[in-house]
RNA sequence: GGACAGAUGGCCGAGUGGCUUAAGGCGCUGGUUUGCUAAACCAGUGUAUUGGGAAACCGAUACCGAGGGUUCGAAUCCCUCUCUGUCCGCCA
């Protein structure tokens, strides 16, 4: 969420931001209704002053014994006035934040422009793809091939964009989490969490996932939300707090399934694992002061790009252009991972920097030391590190031998029970 | 799911209709004293909105889990909901 002040000051920064994203301008909508509202606030406060006043003398004239009828005269008459200004202003004000909660995050200067995936800017590039003397299968026939994976009896079960994992492979997903936990924990300083994976429209209001996408949410009967991410349990577990200082940097990982509808996707990677209604992730997210969080976001891509050095996946790092970041960035890197038989790279991390667009929303604060009063929004981001299908896919395509076995990745052989070679 | 008890500032905690401008304590900040540290003492210290001001700042309003209601006036009385604790039931 925006900071209303901020448009008050600046509309037209916030109009150039929108006009970034090819959104259409609101601050004249947004100043309109606030300046009503504030006119509306201040003579509602004027009139609660006056029945304040009034009605302590009617105390005093009471426990004197007079007569203080004219006075309380005069105090429904301000409280017939005061049920309208009350109305009025609680719908002004309610509108005011529909609207905020409906504008996505101002970009950082940084950030390159463009108007689609094509527009992004291509930052790193690491390992080179090995050239193979056959042609590479993708990862559903070679699974399908091994007999590990099954999309035929997921579709059974579950309908289309499910996958059933068997056996080695089964093990190998599991093995690759595993890497990245304690990767993660073990060497870049991630606190393992094992958070809720249903949650309340508070979490994914504070997230910024709503109001505006729950079309790409599934919901339960009971009301609750399935998390498309654990980027919203984690982040919301400094949701309505002031944290110390001293607890910051917090750097949180969590390994967990994602559930999203794909409403929009039809037609879309309909083919394997790289798309599904339910896939695992290991998660990171940082919530630090807003000096450090510019930093933060580099030594998280390195973090998440750091696994597949591990796996050593080619990948390459892009800095995403305007038109392709999403709602709640201000900044994001996608990692994208070599897949060699789509002969291209796919995304398999993206890391954002939000700035205070979360906190502002989840009121997560922070008190800077030496300042005795006031507290600050807190900075937070979130990443891949990664994902964990995706990451089953790339090792498949990547270490595929020319009969259809996978050999095992070294840094992975340790969570296989010293297994060298998955075949059939 | 049932019964009972709770929810007050960063934290603890008092407060049963107007002397509340939310006591007191802890913490924090500044100061005094002081070889240093500590202690003691003094002072200050919530958030949001809004008005005035160039600013430091000054004023107003709201906020005692959330939302309604009663009343001239609500932290306090009533209703609904949420959450927490204890016990019971059910349960992986």
């Amino acid at each position: 969420m925006l900071d209303l002040k901020w448009i008050r000051e600046n509309p037209d920064a916030l109009d150039a931001a929108l006009a970034r994203r090819k959104a259409a301008p609101v601050s004249a909508a947004i100043l309109d209704l606030d300046k009503k509202n504030r006119a509306t606030v201040t003579e509602l406060q004027s009139l609660q002053g006056r029945r304040n006043e009034v009605s302590k003398q009617i105390g005093g004239v009471k426990a004197k014994g007079g007569d203080a009828a004219p006075l309380m005269a005069e105090v429904a008459a301000i409280k017939d006035k005061m049920a309208a200004l009350e109305a009025e202003g609680t719908k002004l004000g309610e509108e005011v934040r529909q609207i905020l909660l409906t504008l996505p995050n101002v970009l950082q200067a940084d950030v390159p422009d463009g108007a689609d995936e094509s527009g992004n800017v291509e930052v790193r590039k690491w390992g080179t793809p090995k050239t193979l003397d056959f042609a590479p299968k993708d990862h559903a026939d070679l699974g399908t091939a091994l007999g590990f994976m099954d999309f035929n009896q997921a579709a059974v079960i579950s309908g289309s964009r499910f996958v059933v994992l068997k056996g080695a492979l089964a093990r190998l997903e599991r093995a690759i989490a595993q890497l990245m936990l304690d990767t993660h924990t073990e060497q870049n300083g991630y606190t393992e969490v094992n958070p809720p994976l249903l949650v309340k429209d508070e979490a994914l209001l504070g997230t910024g996932q709503l109001p505006k996408f729950a079309d790409d949410l599934f919901h339960t009967t009971a009301g609750h939300w399935l998390i498309p991410t654990a980027e919203v349990s984690l982040t919301n577990l400094v949701a309505e707090r002031i944290v110390e200082a001293s607890e910051l940097p917090m750097r949180l990982t969590a390994f967990t399934p994602c559930f999203r509808s794909e409403a929009g996707a039809a037609g879309k990677d309909t083919k394997g694992m790289i798309r599904q209604h339910q896939f695992e992730k290991v998660e990171l997210v940082s919530i630090v002061t807003p000096e450090e969080s510019a930093a933060e976001l580099e030594r998280m891509t390195a973090c998440a790009a750091g696994i597949l050095e591990k796996l050593n996946l080619p990948y390459r790092v892009m800095a995403l252009c305007a038109g392709d970041i999403g709602f709640g960035a201000q900044k994001t890197y996608d990692i994208e991972v070599w897949l060699p038989a789509q002969n291209t790279y796919r995304e398999i991390s993206s890391c954002s920097n939000t700035g205070e667009f979360q906190a502002r929303r989840m009121n997560a604060r922070y008190r800077p030391p030496g300042e005795t009063k006031g507290t600050r929004f807190v900075h937070t981001l979130n990443g891949s590190g990664l994902a964990v299908g995706r990451t089953l896919v790339a090792v498949l395509e990547n270490y595929q031998q020319a009969d259809g076995s996978i050999v095992v990745p070294d840094a992975l052989r340790p969570y296989m029970g010293g297994l060298t070679l998955i075949k059939k």
